[in-house]
DNA sequence: GGCGAACAATTCGTATAACAATTATTTGGG
DNA sequence: CCCAAATAATTGTTATACGAATTGTTCGCC
């Protein structure tokens, strides 16, 4: 019915779609969608830091910790330590997880079908670099905030 | 910088972002986002039932339930019995929580500037359409999986 | 070399939101 | 008229995710 019905609403929308479509074709596999999209980054980027796994999905770092713990605890997820850095860990598949991964990949194929299948190579870049201009002006009005309250504050 | 980053991804970010933006500006106010979106809602529908109240802002009964809730025991909302079905509340804002409401409306009207201001008429009419696309390939793949027992066909 | 800033990972608390199941009420068919 | 199905609201449980604060480590710089 709205003809205005802004956007913010429709990303909350696609949003939660994903998710029910990725939990449907989850079943019976014993993974929850956050956990096998962490599990496909760790498969495609061996080795990864804690950080560069929350930045690939977008997530913060405490949200991704919690679920490498649940990974590392089902035995699907090993950290090793880094050598060079002994603050960071490198994220790899155990030998079961990198089974169960290996099954799973043409999951996520389906799931980005099931999303973006239906829109032309036009549509889509349109879709892509609208949202990108969004999230730059979002960006932007959240630095131009920035620093309120603040005792220092003089910036105008 | 990734060429072909996937619509999924762009989704999770706005909607981060949004709810950023809409904390700083709710800052001082005490109202959370959610709270925020729900007096809106309730404040142009004046006694809209809990079900309508949902589907406006596509969020599930249960959720918007639960946000009422805290309204009312705030005191910003309250529940007026419907006459003709006993089952139905009609929600309302209380005086307290007009007064709040119509010195949030700017907020709503910032908000929306600072997801949409940057876009072009053309390029918000891509987006909108785009994503509409996306949504209905979803449910359509959602359908095509039935078997499973997920009547939750809310609005679209 | 050492000290303070920056950084990686983590823990904690809490907000948000979905699904399942329950309760109370209305409605429609026989 | 009454019972079965549908409906509106709710509670219960769980998944997901963010912000703040903590800990241990490295780096910049004098």
């Amino acid at each position: 019915m709205p003809q205005r019905e802004p956007i913010g609403l429709l990303v909350v929308t696609v949003r939660r779609r994903i998710k029910q479509v990725a939990s449907i074709l989850l079943q019976g596999h014993g993974i929850s969608p956050q956990q096998f999209w962490t599990l496909v980054v760790i498969a495609r980027n061996d080795g990864v830091s804690l950080r560069e796994l929350a930045a690939r999905r977008h997530m913060d770092e405490p949200t991704a910790c919690r679920v490498v713990n649940t990974l590392v605890r089902r035995r699907l997820v090993r950290r090793s330590p880094d050598r060079a850095d002994r603050r960071r860990s490198r994220l790899m598949l155990t030998p079961s997880g990198a089974e169960i991964t290996a099954a799973l990949l043409p999951v996520e194929e389906a799931i980005l079908t099931a999303v973006e299948g239906a829109l032309t190579p036009a549509e889509r870049h349109a879709v892509v670099t609208g949202l990108r201009k969004v999230i730059a002006n979002l960006d932007q009005f959240e630095e131009s905030q920035a620093g309120r309250g603040s005792p220092t504050a003089m910036v105008v």
